[in-house]
DNA sequence: GTTAGCACTCGACAGAGATGAGTGCTAATC
DNA sequence: GATTAGCACTCATCTCTGTCGAGTGCTAAC
């Protein structure tokens, strides 16, 4: 489609806009040294390109900065793919040569890692509930009236939460069944838990066991799975760098997206069938508040099966090449360490 | 020390500026109802106001502005104490009212409402793990080198974290410990537990348990707490609405600050001796990039001992009257669920 | 097909008034 | 003696204007 000259000036235009923020001009592209012609022959393949929708003109006489077209152009066939520095994959493997025990280590300071070398916003979705298995469940009584519910999953994730205990159930009834939940249900999807409770049990307790209704109520909210508290963000007030957000108003918009958990937890959840690293530029992200935004998200996996993803945020002009080789490289490494880890 | 006159001026201009963030002239003070006054007189006092250092003049022939000196006298001697609106009054009771079962919940929930109300941005301290006790102890193997240990404290929250175990130890000399632990530590405070763990048990577990060096290795790490995620912030962004945080420079610091775990922390400690509610005032705080704001604080507790801390952090030029008024109720009401909850 | 030249466009910037809010001082008034 | 009216003065803000320069599009020459 693009001819092998129009290429190399898009490439040349993305490449200065990203650094400079600037509209870049026929000239400054002429000047650099992998473009052999003059200005003149540049600003009439710059129109063309305009025609054809990758480039655009914030208003006459001013240079050209690349469309949200030309930016899907550059990130699909002109991306460099070579570009992680050594500098940043010692950065990452040196992370993960720390000895980090939890996985909500592990995420907090990969999501720092990751907005502090890369200068943008960071969004890390831990390993959701739905891949993992139950491995121990426990109910520890606080007071005559509530009782901790703790879940410990087989990627050793604890989840708790407080549940209030109906008076006319036992405590030996409590611990029959809890007992009865530890031996059959142990190796379950935490997502097929509930179902499995009433199809596996269900039975069995309704007739050992008394007050099975209300015991019943008690393990369905033990047993309801917050995902609330999965997202680690980081970086976000690197936003606040970038000269296109240098006004609070439109920067406001995207923080305020920050602190919205479920829908971060939209955002970042896999797109069915994409694998790899997902670009998502502009428009694309169907959220108004960052339309100038590009998000590049990558999954990292157990068995292959994704497990959580990790997400930069940054202005539309990014750099693709650099965020992309990380985001690779981590996500690499992360599975890799978890496969070692969980086997 | 100051005239009733001239602490009604003072009174009337903090006020003004407050609501109107711009600085405040004679005129506009004469002309409210409640100052019956000339803008001449008016005029006057505030020369004197200024020469006491209570106002300041951003440049000749602007109005004048509240010092800190000023907010200070205001928030000491002139606050309305009754003015915390029923309706407000009436968010924080329905609030209450929800069934809210983790402390986790109410915490993020509070934060939320507070920020949601103020249109400023709240910091909630959670229950401080030094003055809550250990309820249970448990570690619960993962695979041959990690375990999870559990600890549950007296309010019911839980702390868990991943522990390598080394292969020497056996499962029987883990399982004898961590029994003698749950009979012997329950109820002790989890701040003393470190030190109670070598008392108590030392001598014990040196007689009866093999390996006993690593064995405590990994009891120490496992009670090690971490404060870290205590900390609950809501409505960061709140900060960009106000006029004088228009210039990103300025707001970006602050919000660099909200994301430091640690500064928080310190920054909502109570004061030694200090209790209610406090009101730093600008460089009160003691942290440059806050020099323009104000936080205030209030406590909340159990069994009269100081659990946490919520605050509320806006620009100097903030709604002190209001913002203690809600600060008060919630704390009160925090206490008394807590009271009410764990007895 | 490529390039040099030139007229043209338009944002950014700086300086000049004009505007008006607000002060400080003085003298008149209560 | 306290209060107020009057007035000159200050200074930030706004608007208008002209200049500058980066960059374009077009045409003609190479």
């Amino acid at each position: 489609m693009l001819t092998e000259r129009q290429r190399m000036i898009l490439n040349a235009i993305v490449d200065d806009y990203i650094s400079s923020a600037e509209p870049v001009g026929s000239r400054s592209i002429s000047k650099r040294g992998d473009v052999g012609y003059s200005p003149a022959t540049i600003r009439n393949e710059m129109a063309d390109l305009e025609d054809l929708g990758y480039l655009e003109q914030p208003h006459t006489s001013a240079g050209r900065i690349p469309s949200h077209k030309g930016y899907r152009y550059y990130v699909d066939h002109l991306v460099p793919w070579n570009s992680a520095e050594s500098a940043e994959v010692g950065t990452i493997r040196a992370f993960f040569a720390e000895k980090l025990n939890a996985m909500e280590q592990v995420n907090q300071h990969a999501a720092m890692i990751l907005s502090n070398m890369t200068n943008y916003t960071s969004i890390l979705l831990g390993p959701e509930v739905f891949h993992t298995s139950l491995r121990h469940f426990q109910l520890l009584p606080l007071n005559d009236t509530t009782a901790v519910a703790i879940i410990v999953t087989s990627t050793g994730q604890v989840e708790n939460r407080t549940v209030n205990i109906p008076p006319e159930i036992s405590v030996s009834d409590m611990e029959k069944v809890v007992n009865m939940l530890n031996s059959k249900l142990v190796n379950v999807p935490l997502y097929k838990l509930k179902s499995r409770l009433y199809s596996e049990l269900g039975e069995e307790m309704q007739r050992h066991i008394s007050h099975y209704e209300e015991l019943m109520q008690v393990l369905d909210t033990a047993l309801e799975s917050d995902q609330e508290q999965r997202i680690y963000l980081s970086g976000a007030t690197n936003m606040l760098n970038q000269p296109e957000f240098k006004d609070v108003d439109k920067v406001k918009h995207i923080l305020d997206l920050l602190e919205e958990t479920p829908t971060l937890l939209k955002m970042l959840s896999p797109v069915a069938g994409g694998t790899g690293i997902q670009v998502r530029i502009g428009t694309e992200n169907s959220h108004e508040a960052i339309a100038n935004c590009s998000l590049i998200t990558a999954t990292y996996s157990l068995d292959g099966q994704a497990l959580g993803s990790i997400g930069i945020l940054g202005p539309t002009r990014m750099e693709y090449a650099r965020v992309m080789g990380i985001l690779g490289i981590l996500s690499r490494d992360l599975t890799a360490m978890l496969a070692h880890w969980y086997k």
